[in-house]
DNA sequence: GATGAATGAGTTTTCATTCAT
DNA sequence: TATGAATGAAAACTCATTCAT
């Protein structure tokens, strides 16, 4: 009954919000961005908007959940069948330099903006813990099979290796967001992988011979 | 004729409003801390909370300044002549560790508080970065030493390897705001340690014969 | 042309509309209610509403005819030829007690609502008063009635009585919406019968005895 | 410490902002009235106003306080010990057309108000409980007096006959501000007198003759 | 200098009404 | 004619900052 145009035109407004208020959210913050500012932004009107999101956290969160969604989808498409644990390591710290940092005056703005908000933010901090959950596993995963294949030592704590690594990589984002100062990628991307493979004392020098 | 009490008095005053906005801007954070509330908790009048800082964001700042200060001074005061690079890169963690992590609700926030909201406050970010670089210089001339003596290999880029160290500390903080999940604060630090020593692969499992 | 059936679909919806909006406003009000809650309610689309009545207090408006309409036609079938007044002058009352407050959760509300609200809306003024004087005849008829067969005492102002019966019966009604405290109808009903029957009706000068 | 002087011009706000609501509210009603319209009213900012009354909810109720203690302090003030109980009722009576009707404008609405916005308004219904229920006992007392002094016929409720003269006198200014009809006051009273003493006197019996 | 009342621009949110489809 | 998405003025409330006392 109610046409399909319209229906689109539904779906266009509610994503010409949506792109509005990341733009705002990830230059500005949660609290530095006001409705009046989406409004501007998305050129969209205020009630319209309110219509679209029951209030500015809803929005918010429903923001973070797409950007979730796409964060898993590319996770979940990373590999191949053939990849190897060490190929699998080397891919997703690939991908995590290159999404959030790689252009790193748009990207890893908004998540870190919503790790940020998180810790003020209830709703939003128990969404960010389940996602990270959800990351966790992949990477308890591969370090387990690393560690079944005999390719990764088994003297280690798991949770624990996964929790630094992934601390690790948002630490960088976040590190950047805080100074403003931006470290020269590729080389943080090979000393990381250094790190992960082969640590950093000499006494592991004869491992590559 | 000022007699020495009103100084006193007054570097009391000026006291008792920082450590109220310390409890009040590391519970709620920079946005979610009004004036009105550092009156309440502080007990010194709205005037007077103007007549010793200019205005909220000076008050910020100054809080932090003295934050800062103290982290450095414990990191000078860390090292005794005899330690070896191992042992002072362990005793960085361990403080690190300690500071930060150890009783969580209170310590760790503080610190993320002003990481965060550097990101927003042009100010406050170059005082970060420079504190930053202070604590990075630090880092570079522990691994220098270490690198010199033949203790660390001489194939990593050594400004990376500070860089990762350091985003890897604060990133746990950081997730552990961020998602609510504690981690095994032993488990990890000894992880961190052997990630640091030897790396997780097992091919470097020959080292410690 | 147009069929039957338009015209009593035309009728349903605009009857579905009256309900949900008489649920509403005597629940919540004129300022409570707002034409999305009547969407709701009455399951009728917006623009429909909007066509079926001008405005939101259009609606209003019509809602209070349509029970005024019934409040008066209730009064008109309410006597048979043979009542005495003092008959009358019961069965007004009764009917009075029956329909506003017998089950005063529901009924009187939609009432009072219009009484209340009559003092902010014009319109609404209008008719409440003109309803109000033909109410007030009504009364005034049927003292006048007494005063002639001399059931009712000569002495005394047949306007100000019929007001102050009026003013009394909704009087109580008001009172109970706002306190919220239910008298015992019995037994004020039967006070106001005894008020009003050995106060002005000259027979009871003798009825005790 | 802190000069009289303030104390006084805290007082004469709060005082100018109760004013202008009081103005407002009893005009407009309490949806019809803005913070706004306070403030251009009051010649008082908003933030003033908002650190006066924490909302606009509280200032309603307050003002309600404030004339409802006026209400009954007028009310102890009203006898002097040799009043009879006629007297008494005659006193109450004209206070309550004096009050809300002579100079209906200004006087009864703020009142009605009160009560209209009662059903909507949790606290101020409870608080027109007390107070409905202070004056009803009021009402009471004088009744039984009566009673016991043989004034007052014997076999009638007297909660009833209380309720039943509140009811009719706050009646009479509700219909007045429904309907817009002023009626004949001095009419109106001495009939509504009549009503009381040849009603449910006990010396009515014989008055007439 | 200290006090805290006052200021007012700015925030989020609501809702009667309109109008393209 | 029906639909419901869109509009935008207006509402309640906040808060950093000022300034008379």
């Amino acid at each position: 009954m109610t046409p399909r145009v319209t229906e689109e035109q539904y779906f266009d407004t509610h994503e010409k919000i949506l792109r509005a208020a990341e733009v705002l959210f990830s230059r500005n913050g949660y609290n530095g961005t006001s409705m009046n500012d989406i409004v501007k932004e998305s050129g969209v009107s205020k009630g319209a908007i309110y219509s679209h999101f029951e209030n500015k956290e809803s929005l918010y969160l429903e923001l973070q959940e797409q950007q979730t969604a796409i964060g898993i989808d590319q996770l979940k498409s990373l590999f191949t069948p053939k990849d190897s644990v060490m190929q699998k390591l080397e891919k997703v710290i690939q991908i995590q330099f290159d999404n959030t940092c790689a252009v790193p005056e748009d990207n890893c703005r908004m998540e870190m903006e919503f790790l940020v908000t998180a810790s003020r933010m209830d709703k939003l901090r128990e969404k960010i813990k389940d996602n990270f959950e959800v990351v966790h596993q992949f990477g308890v995963d591969i370090i387990n099979e690393g560690v079944k294949k005999g390719e990764i030592r088994q003297d280690i704590d798991v949770d624990s290796v996964v929790s630094i690594l992934l601390a690790a990589m948002n630490g960088l984002s976040f590190l950047w967001l805080a100074t403003g100062v931006p470290f020269d990628l590729e080389k943080v991307k090979n000393t990381f992988l250094t790190f992960v493979f082969k640590g950093i004392m000499t006494a592991s020098r004869d491992i590559d011979s």
